[in-house]
DNA sequence: GTGATAACCTGCTCGC
DNA sequence: TGCGAGCAGGTTATCA
């Protein structure tokens, strides 16, 4: 599942490949969550950012197409402009984007459709709460342990459940809060951590995501960059995933749990509560 | 305002 | 072999 590292990946190859190109034609499923695509014929690409796990397609005309790959969204890019018959369309598929020239098709496949497009000015986000309101970039400057203390503090949920928020820093899933988490000796359910497991779980998250970046995204099942290729991350999990087998660090018997409807994978040595 | 939970969605795995 | 149940999980909506 596309977390920061996934996304960011797919954005360094998508910037280069569509900055400067106009969009000529579209084509979107049919729920509310695709049919945004459609806005941006006519349009032309100015490059591609990114926010947490939200892809941000700049437009020339000041607006942006912002993507969420959802679970299983996948975005690539193909020559020869084989959308044109329903009949042969990828069933998948659930928006497409016929480029400058007509040979070139932009396209997002995503099995689950937990994915999302919308359409907004450029840097408006009010209609889409969850950016609206995302923390700081876990890998930019704005990301302070005491900032990201008092964010923690500030609620009395789970400190998993509050990373998975959004809130108190961007780009975080299911599987590098595990990893965070474990890095940082936290036992997941915590409801409140002192200011140095904070600086801890700080120094994690930056690290868990900077290496998740590096290794090209982790695939575990849907995840493809853009060139269709898997990501290398899978190979470098600690702890996610991994219930049942030993902890890399102590060797006593990862455990799996789930709190508010997500699994947890952690070690109940490494992790006391 | 906050926290918990259900719903969305479909392929895959497992047990019978 | 075939079928049904359960699971995976990011975001949004709803309820207490």
């Amino acid at each position: 599942m596309p977390e920061l590292p996934e996304v960011e990946t797919i954005r360094r190859s998508l910037g280069v490949r569509v900055a400067g190109r106009s969009v000529v034609d579209a084509w979107s499923h049919e729920s509310s969550k695709f049919t945004p695509a459609v806005e941006v014929i006519g349009a032309t690409f100015s490059g591609a950012d990114r926010r947490g796990k939200y892809l941000l397609l700049g437009l020339e005309d000041h607006r942006e197409l912002v993507i969420h790959l959802g679970m299983t969204g996948q975005l690539h890019l193909a020559g020869g402009a084989t959308s044109s018959r329903l009949d042969e369309r990828d069933p998948y598929v659930r928006a497409e984007w016929t480029l400058d020239g007509g040979s070139d098709v932009l396209s997002f496949r995503d099995v689950r459709r937990f994915g999302r497009l919308r359409v907004v000015p450029s840097g408006d986000y009010r209609s889409i709460t969850t950016l609206h309101q995302l923390g700081p970039e876990p890998l930019g400057t704005d990301f302070a342990p005491e900032a990201f203390h008092r964010a923690l503090k500030a609620s009395n949920r789970r400190i998993k459940t509050q990373l998975l928020s959004q809130k108190p820093v961007a780009g975080v899933g299911n599987i590098y809060a595990d990893e965070a988490l474990w890095q940082a000796r936290i036992y997941p359910a915590r409801r409140s951590i002192t200011r140095a497991e904070a600086a801890c779980l700080h120094e994690a998250v930056v690290d868990v995501l900077q290496r998740g970046v590096d290794n090209g995204g982790t695939t575990l099942r849907d995840y493809r960059t853009f060139e269709g290729g898997e990501g290398d991350n899978q190979n470098h999990l600690s702890c996610y995933g991994r219930a049942g087998l030993p902890c890399p660090r102590c060797a006593a018997q990862l455990q799996s749990r789930v709190w508010d409807a997500r699994t947890t994978t952690f070690c109940p040595r490494c992790q006391p509560r």
